[in-house]
RNA sequence: UGGGGUAUCGCCAAGCGGUAAGGCAAUGGACUCUGACUCCAUCACUCGAAGGUUCGAAUCCUUCUACCCUAGCCA
């Protein structure tokens, strides 16, 4: 029984924000009988990003909050932009995440039901169809600041709609010629009221319906329809609809919907050093300037799920930046700081040597080898030890070495004793150069006496470093990576040449046993995942994931 | 120039009339078989500005300022 409960096992529960509050005060209202049901509605014109996420998981813990349930539903009414590659990494990408939707639907399911809705509006003399071309009806909606004119097509008779309005569905038009109008108010301050098109004509085929259909119906029309059939409460999406919601509000109040759900606006997710836009994207892999929508420098759940990120890393972050309406930047640094968080009590340690100086140990039999066990950290104590051969000839970083030491550095120098990771204290003896004066090797001696578990204390040093045995090192190749986009003098994002570098590396032997996909920390350089599609039996490919935090300066 | 929004620490963000939570970043220190991790400390007499109401305001009222969205047969 001796359980102690354990003090407040933090279970910090997310954060409440505006929408929990709206919600509150619609359970406490009975305003939709103690429903609470949302939905993530993308359009599957391209793949998630970490934008996406934001959404997703509000949509998604807010109605496991209020014990709701939450759809994933494609919205796709336009077919000249999507296509079925989208759905699937759409699908894939929240499940990845570790959300489970209540039902996967699309919009276009609903075709008929809008169609019938339509009708229904021309009944009530709520719609029309118009024969006006796109330019025309651009002309006659006026600017922001002038009232906008009527169009001639506005008073048809019900009859003339009803027929007209088949007709088009019918084919009986080429795209473009005819479009169906709600009949609001041309003179709206609200440019969505002015007669916004609801249905416009498309022989395309769709990705779901093929060629079913050839009038589609438009975002502001279709979507409160789409949420009001499945029950939707709590319709929520970002700020730039905050103008639409009187439209989406008189959809559901000319078709009478009892109970209908209501829009709820929130600022989309913008992140230093990213560009989030899906055009942009699109254009970076069309152009090839990245390899592909999973490009770990990608901002996409794709790219950054390649990239080692984990669905629990995200969502700590999505959790972390806050949900309000205030348009924000946040930096990335805090996505950083939400991996290291979560990789750090999961991963184990490897001792690799991205810039290798040889080191001989002048005073270590020639052609001795023996093994040396290594603990992990303390936060992945419980995956134990591992063995690693320590002879002679070992590498070390470049940069653990100085020559002329700076105050406070406690590495490697002439003279210095530092620790050699699970082996032994070391002493820089000797340094050797080329005729170009640059370092090239380094004569040290060991101390048997405090072989790592011996229990010799000695003396104590202040540095300890990582190697690689020079006979069984292990090559691999490593990717490191910095900012896919970086700002220019003028303040605007451009592409950054340097986003990535790949260079070859030593780790230790164990390394052959890490698969496509496994992640550990490498000592002093940061976190690394072996690359699922590069790592491939004995090639070992490593994309940096984050690097580690460093108090340590020059 | 119309309409709709938003302004709280370098970056996010609580707060909803009772006297400024938290996280990231930063800084100083302790610890350390990696300078990581951990720990401890510091970090808004002030809430875009100016007035007003009140015993008391970031929270209410007035005026002003800045920024974002909006004139697709895209979503």
């Amino acid at each position: 029984m001796a359980d102690m409960e354990k003090p407040q096992n933090v279970a910090e529960q997310a954060a409440t924000n505006f929408i929990h509050n709206i919600i509150d005060k619609d359970l406490e209202n009975q305003t939709y009988g103690g429903r609470v049901y949302t939905r993530f509605p993308p359009e599957p014109n391209g793949y998630l990003h970490i934008g996406h996420a934001k959404s997703i998981c509000l949509n998604f813990t807010t109605a496991e909050k209020y014990g709701g349930k939450c759809n994933l539903r494609f919205d796709d009414t336009n077919p000249v932009k999507e296509d079925t590659e989208y759905v699937d990494s759409i699908e894939a990408d929240v499940r990845w995440l570790g959300f489970q939707w209540d039902k996967l639907l699309f919009a276009s399911d609903y075709f008929g039901k809008m169609y019938d809705c339509a009708v229904l509006l021309i009944q009530k003399g709520k719609a029309y169809v118009c024969d006006l071309s796109a330019e025309e009806i651009k002309q006659h909606r006026g600017t922001l600041t002038e009232p906008g004119k009527e169009s001639p097509h506005r008073n048809r008779t019900v009859e003339e709609n009803l027929t007209l309005f088949e007709n088009m569905k019918n084919g009986a038009y080429p795209d473009g010629e005819k479009v169906l109008r709600a009949k609001i108010d041309m003179t709206s301050p609200n440019m969505n009221m002015r007669d916004p098109v609801i249905y416009r004509i498309a022989h395309t085929e769709h990705h779901k319906t093929k060629d079913q259909w050839c009038v589609y119906p438009m975002y502001d029309y279709a979507h409160p329809i789409e949420d009001a059939m499945e029950g939707i409460t709590h319709s929520i999406c970002t700020l730039e609809f905050e103008d639409h919601r009187p439209l989406y509000d008189w959809v559901l109040r000319e078709l009478e919907w009892v109970e209908p759900p209501q829009q709820i606006e929130f600022a989309r997710l913008n992140l230093t050093n990213t560009v989030m836009s899906k055009r942009y994207l699109k254009a970076l892999v069309d152009e090839q300037n990245v390899t592909g929508w999973d490009d770990p420098r990608m901002p996409t759940i794709a790219g950054l799920r390649r990239r080692g990120y984990t669905p629990e890393a995200i969502r700590d972050f999505c959790d972390r930046i806050g949900v309000s309406k205030a348009n924000s930047m946040v930096d990335i640094a805090l996505l950083e700081h939400c991996i290291r968080e979560d990789l750090k009590e999961k991963v184990e340690t490897r001792m690799v040597v991205l810039d290798p100086l040889k080191v001989v140990i002048t005073n270590y039999p020639e052609d001795q080898t023996e093994t040396v066990e290594i603990e992990n950290n303390k936060e992945v104590e419980e995956k134990g030890t591992r063995k690693v051969s320590f002879s002679r000839e070992l590498y070390v970083e470049r940069d653990d070495f100085m020559e002329v030491p700076v105050k406070k550095y406690f590495r490697l120098f002439p003279g210095n004793e530092v620790r050699f990771k699970g082996a032994y204290f070391i002493t820089c003896q000797e340094v050797i150069k080329d005729e170009d004066g640059n370092v090239t090797e380094l004569r040290c001696t060991y101390d048997p006496e405090t072989r790592s578990g011996s229990g010799f204390d000695g003396r104590k040093v202040k540095g300890t470093i990582h190697w690689v045995d020079a006979k069984t090192a292990k090559p691999i190749t490593i990717r490191s990576y910095s900012h896919l986009m970086v700002e220019n003098e003028e303040g605007e994002n451009i592409l950054n040449p340097d986003s990535m570098r790949e260079f070859e590396a030593y780790g230790e032997a164990t390394l052959a046993e890490i698969k496509a996909g496994e992640r550990c920390q490498f000592f002093r350089h940061g976190y690394y995942i072996a690359d699922e599609k590069l790592t491939t039996g004995d090639e070992k490919v490593f994309n940096q994931i984050v690097d580690l935090k460093s108090s340590w300066k020059k």
